[in-house]
RNA sequence: CGCGGGGUAGAGGAGAGGUACCUCGGGAGGCUCAUAACCUCCAGACGCCGGUUCAAUUCCGGCCCCCGCAACCA
């Protein structure tokens, strides 16, 4: 029995989950379901993030301690994983009392690995928002807020992370596994950005700026910058230090994360990996992002689509079934509720539920007994399980609903509604075969459903077993 | 010359050196087991300009347009 650890990247939590969430763990939770049945081991690690200076101030806004701050918001992240029928073995938040030991063990190695100095640090800052601000929320050179202000440059002395070091190790390691990052374009994209050439960045802050971090061992002064200590669950989540067996049984990892997050997987952490004496990750698969109407969901624009109301109203698999199968696995996609409405109607109400309902019909009018399920109904699908494994989860899916098709076709040309009510007997006895093909088609189906959709997959494979015509599985909404 | 991706029927997507596929929508027919569902057929597309090739929408070059990213945005 082989052991795969899977983890998605932990949520910050300065804002409610959204739908780039729910899709980063629903991809996670397909594939680490599917791996569950192929006798292999799996651990699957989900959590926040919690620590850093947006966290402190989102805090204050609200008025609240940062610790019931977070701790408000990791349970909220947890019910939503849960509402998703997410199957992880493991929800870490870096506030975690293990986690904060890890991550201080992990600087001790990086430190004496020489790869921690101190050096002065220049921020830009803005003296109208009081704040330090990033190249990023400046506007050729400019607080937006404070445009007619000059941004002052100031310096204080910080710790840094030797990146630069790792750089021929880096590219070394993704010319050596070029399936590293997936899709290949990110994996382009990452090594082009290595080869550019690397700069050491900052891994600290001085505490009395900024109290909400993990302290730096042997320095009352400074605490890590929330990028050094996040990246740390990884190997915290499974026990990392003090349970060397855990971490060994375990350790590399299938990582997920969103297509903004690509440096910081696949280099810099990859470069603490190799500092602390660790192998690099397993691998690690870029999503790109949902949009709605062709742009970014915003607040402003009233396009945000919220996770939850989809699950309200069509249901947690419907949820699942649509980032599952109708979000491209390499680029951006972008859904809209009335695509989303569409896709439910066409393939689930349609397809699917409607499926399931005309052919136990049949069988519940002309079996008296269940049909006995054989090793042929339990089996999978090797193509659909290598999709997966390969981070095809629409095309996975698309092999599951060409069943769905084909089964429609059956019953049309076959037509075993009308054999059954034949005067001749062998007609009957031929409708009869064919719906029991059918019932075993259905109950294929219900198997290959089992990672994606669960409780859709124990509907169908109950009614099959007791023979009855379930409810509307997917009613028109 | 900063980096990466993209422009395919009315809409949204997939694809590949040689009959361009899927979903929704439109048109015509069929079926009646089913959630007014299902099946079949038809109409309709490869941004622009060059090049390579027997053959390009697919490869190469140029142009136009769109979207991300540009490192401490956690």
């Amino acid at each position: 029995m082989s052991a795969r650890y899977i983890t998605t990247t932990l949520p910050y939590v300065n804002a409610d989950p959204h739908l780039g969430h729910a899709l980063e763990f629903v991809e996670a939770d397909f594939l680490a379901r599917t791996l569950r049945v192929q006798n292999t081991e799996v651990f699957f690690n989900i959590g926040t993030d919690e620590h850093g200076a947006k966290v402190a101030q989102k805090a204050k806004e609200e008025g609240k301690d940062p610790h019931a701050y977070v701790d408000e918001y990791a349970k909220r992240f947890k019910a939503f994983a849960d509402q998703l029928d997410i199957s992880y073995d493991s929800f870490i938040r870096t506030t975690d009392p293990v986690h904060i030991a890890a991550a201080q063990a992990f600087w001790a190695r990086c430190f004496d690995a020489g790869d921690i100095y101190k050096a002065s640090y220049k921020v830009k800052y803005c003296t109208g928002c009081e704040l330090e601000k990033t190249d990023s929320e400046l506007t050729q050179g400019r607080c937006l807020l404070h445009p007619n202000l000059n941004i002052e440059s100031r310096e204080e002395e910080n710790y840094y992370f030797r990146f630069s070091k790792y750089q021929e190790a880096l590219l070394a390691h993704y010319a050596k596994q070029q399936d590293f990052v997936m899709p290949e374009e990110r994996m382009r994209e990452l090594t082009s950005f290595v080869t550019a050439g690397l700069k050491d960045f900052s891994v600290s802050r001085r505490r009395e700026k900024l109290a909400w971090g993990v302290p730096v061992p042997n320095d009352p002064e400074q605490v890590m910058y929330v990028w050094f200590d996040a990246l740390v669950n990884y190997v915290s989540a499974i026990g990392w230090p003090q349970n060397e067996q855990r971490f060994l049984k375990w350790w590399p990892v299938t990582q997920l994360a969103g297509k903004d997050n690509l440096r910081q997987q696949a280099a810099m952490w990859q470069a603490m990996l190799l500092s602390a004496g660790f192998p690099f990750s397993r691998n690690i698969f870029i999503h790109g992002f949902i949009t709605s109407g062709g742009q970014k969901m915003s607040k402003s624009l009233g396009n945000v689509i919220h996770p939850l109301e989809l699950v309200e109203k069509y249901g947690v698999d419907a949820v699942r079934y649509v980032l599952l199968r109708h979000v491209s696995h390499v680029e951006d996609s972008d859904l809209t509720l009335t695509a989303i409405h569409e896709h439910y109607t066409a393939h689930l109400a349609n397809g699917l539920g409607n499926l399931v309902a005309r052919v136990m019909t049949l069988a519940e009018q002309h079996f008296p007994a269940p049909i006995e399920l054989g090793p042929e109904e339990a089996s999978i699908e090797p193509l659909f399980l290598e999709k997966i494994e390969e981070f095809r989860f629409n095309e996975a899916m698309d092999i599951i609903f060409e069943h769905v098709n084909k089964g429609d076709v059956y019953m049309t040309e076959r037509t075993p509604y009308k054999k059954i009510k034949s005067e001749n007997k062998s007609e009957q006895e031929e409708a009869k075969k064919d719906i029991e093909k059918l019932v075993r088609h259905l109950a294929k189906i219900a198997v290959h459903l089992t990672f994606a959709m669960p409780s859709t997959a124990d509907s169908i494979l109950n009614a099959v077993r007791s023979n009855k015509k379930p409810t509307n599985l997917f009613p028109r909404i």
